[in-house]
DNA sequence: GTCTATATAGCGATAGAC
DNA sequence: GTCTATCGCTATATAGAC
């Protein structure tokens, strides 16, 4: 199955990479916009441009393509959050930016889009729900763990439970406004709401958690 | 539509309410196990051992038949925390209490289908998704902020934006682990876990707050 | 390896007997 | 009002030509 990308010369003549990445990107497109049951693997081959029995031919099944589709876009979502620590410096800015740059990430329409896919889903494929959770949520969790514990060492912070007050911080960047967006009733929210909304996160976090 | 419901006899033989409630219970078992889309009417007919032309009559068509269940659903879960706030006492224990209660509320198997058949269609129908929101978290959030503005008039804390800190409060007591139900990928949470998640939750929110 | 055409099964919704 | 039987449609997955 992994030797298809690997390897994409087998015996014979040789599978089209391009119709490949066509496929897998017509699939996450369908999928996210329109769910797992909501994508037929026709939309999809129509989509990617090519036949039906080329998209088997390149996935095994649907179970297959909806796996690979995720996976890869997973790894388009991977975050690249600031979770340097300088010396000398006060905390709040660096809270403050990586309260922003989750924020974004989180309430971005694609990331909504994965998350209402994978929920929907969840219940049945667990496996992936917890390959995406490794790769995105939990890696944010341990940087952000190892951030607290430096801040907490330097003086800035007093942090007793490193990993109960990451969680802590990322509950309250995301907040009730992340919920609606997922459920599809949220009111779009203007910049300053946003930045204020981060802005009273990290203040609360602070002020809880000063020395 | 409604007339249905309030006057089970119209002109000719009345329709059997005790079908019609086997038929919502059954759509609700199915639909929260199942999903919208792998929930099929002739499933629902045979789990309510009715016939399925029997379903067509009650409810219209399969959307109004799921309106009906969620709806039906919603009013079930409808909370009845505690809000009062007692004079001369202190906050901690009356926020713990709610915490439970809340946490408990969110993360039952049944709230938890709930939220995911909510965020499957969410994108599909955002009338019923607004109607859950108004009925369930908005009240919430409502007593919340009016407990906080006596909290704070009383001097037990002091919360200038009544609004954003009952979003706060109720995103620290969430925390991750809902979203780990949501995917399907979550390990257990032991009793003593889940109390000191909350007591760590009211405890920074009452140290940011506290006048 | 890729295409058109098709097999098989399940869905939501309906017709007509009682 | 309720039932059995069925229509019309669409889905996943496959067979055979090039």
């Amino acid at each position: 199955m992994l030797n298809k990308l690997l390897t994409p010369n087998g015996p014979g003549r040789p599978k089209d990479p391009a119709k490949r990445a066509a496929i897998l990107e017509a699939a996450q497109r369908l999928f996210m916009r329109n769910g797992y049951d909501g994508s037929s693997m026709d939309a999809i081959a129509a989509e990617a441009g090519v036949s039906k029995l080329t998209v088997y031919s390149h996935f095994t099944d649907k179970e297959t393509l909806f796996s690979f589709a995720v996976k890869s876009k997973c790894q388009q979502q991977v975050p690249e959050l600031l979770f340097e620590l300088a010396e000398g410096v006060p905390i709040e800015p660096v809270l403050l930016n990586i309260g922003r740059s989750f924020h974004q990430l989180i309430n971005s329409a694609e990331s909504i889009e994965l998350h209402r896919v994978l929920i929907s889903r969840g219940a049945q494929d667990g496996k992936l729900s917890q390959m995406f959770f490794d790769a995105g949520p939990q890696r944010l969790i341990d940087e952000m763990q190892q951030l607290l514990i430096k801040a907490d060492a330097s003086g800035l912070l007093n942090i007793a439970n490193p990993l109960a007050a990451a969680d802590q911080f990322f509950s309250l960047v995301k907040g009730g406004c992340n919920f609606l967006l997922l459920i599809g009733c949220a009111k779009p929210q203007s910049d300053s709401e946003i930045d204020n909304h981060i802005r009273d996160a990290v203040a609360l976090f602070v002020r809880a958690y000063r020395p």
